[in-house]
DNA sequence: TCCAATTTCGTACGTTGTACGAAGATGTCA
DNA sequence: TGACATCTTCGTACAACGTACGAAATTGGA
């Protein structure tokens, strides 16, 4: 009889696997009978991201992710608990490919630099966007990059909680944007038409049916981003607008 | 023969359907054999609503629509052509049921209005975050909303462009609250614990995963937000904090 | 040498959207 | 009135998904 009865682990099995590598994982159990695996787990996990960034989220099946090793579908399940736990891996050690570049002196470009930042690795791995859906997860590379946009925001005289907010004010922001993005490159690959083809294609129902309906400031205004874009929206226009409006507000705020 | 060759209708289908109760919808072919139908387009898209706004978007299945009127599933089709299809058709059929408040003479409040305004439809119907994921679409609903939107930065001194803009960031803004809210939501229902039980339970287990690593920044915020809001995060004051920010950014580019 | 622990993976189930085609209902025209 | 064209309804079926289950194969330790 043991002193210490080992109730079954209450926390979350994703929270081992995520921080696999560092130094506080707890070493397996001496015994490591049975086959050996044929592959790791940081392997499928950069398979599945792999895949991801060439197809898309959807494409990232277990029987997709197997095949590509010959494995059997269910043999990825004494890797990774579920997809869902899967999903959260890719999304961690993703995080962990991308550098953090040493933040400059001028908070204004310290600022900038964590939606840039943001911004850019969400162009390159939109799928992102969908996997954080499930929640903004725990694991060390998410850590790490989580401290370095706090580093960003600190020393400005923010409190505290003031920090949180503004980075996730930050990264939020440049998130919206590259959502705007993907789904204008979605929507150009769903109906096989650029978007002013999709206009073209469109303008003579869009009359017919909007005939009696009048919008004139969304008129006066969507001629004019059709003029200056040549498209309804400019997504990296909106990034500088918006960034800025933010940083200034932020910045007024500290009394700089 | 006709001089005008009936080309095969290039345009969106989805589009005559989102309008079909304005005036310029098209009239329908005189002849109308067959059964009448036994509900409505309406009553579909309404019943997808509240299932949607009950049991989630995930619940709405061409299935469990059709079981509510005690149709068939392959009924559905012969009122909208797909599920992508019906989802628009929801999104822009609960916009129409919200009211647009008058717009306050208050440029601060206008545009606090335009968030806030947002923010409570998207907790209304959160189920809206992952609709948009599809399209931003031009539907009778939606061209009102924007409308409405555009006339509370109206004469504000911005340009068209960034009329348009600033409505893109404070939308997108309440949109990131509103979702983090729903992950909070979601993380509690999955887990079956709240958000502070989960970090007793996994309290020990980030302890001894995460010795050896040092997130000072990260630790000392989170602390500060532990205390101050008893969980991770306080969306509530996130917004407030945010919205105020960024509403200085706007109305000090404008010079007031 | 034998057993216990592990990995592998074929099969199968429930669920989804929806293609297909038959059956039934209805208006129009001869 | 009867015949037909047109429309709605919907049962069946299929492919794809995540994954539960359990048998087979493989390995290390006793």
């Amino acid at each position: 009889m043991s002193d210490v009865p080992d109730q079954p682990d209450q926390s979350d099995p994703s929270l081992r696997l995520l921080w696999r590598h560092r130094a506080g994982a707890r070493e397996e159990p001496k015994t490591k009978r049975g086959p050996k695996q044929k592959v790791s787990v940081d392997e499928i996990v950069d398979a599945a991201i792999d895949l991801a960034d060439a197809e898309g989220l959807a494409a990232v099946t277990m029987r997709a992710i197997a095949q590509r090793f010959g494995l059997g579908a269910m043999t990825l399940y004494s890797y990774v608990p579920n997809r869902d736990a899967l999903l959260v891996l890719m999304a961690d050690q993703v995080t962990g490919r991308a550098e953090l570049p040493e933040l400059p002196e001028d908070p204004r470009k310290r600022l900038e630099l964590v939606a840039n930042h943001t911004h850019d690795e969400l162009r390159a791995h939109p799928w992102l966007l969908e996997v954080q859906d499930v929640r903004p997860w725990l694991g060390p590379n998410m850590s790490e990059r989580y401290e370095w946009q706090l580093r960003a925001v600190d020393g400005l005289g923010l409190s505290d909680l003031e920090m949180d907010q503004t980075v996730a004010v930050l990264v939020g922001f440049a998130g919206n944007i590259a959502r705007s993005e993907l789904m204008k490159r979605r929507a150009e690959q769903v109906t096989g038409m650029t978007e002013a083809e999709w206009w073209e294609a469109n303008y003579d129902t869009l009359n017919e049916v909007m005939a009696g309906s009048h919008y004139p400031l969304a008129n006066r205004v969507g001629t004019a981003a059709g003029e200056a874009y040549q498209a309804a929206s400019d997504p990296a226009r909106e990034l500088d607008y918006g960034l800025a409006r933010i940083i200034d507000g932020v910045l007024a705020h500290v009394g700089r």
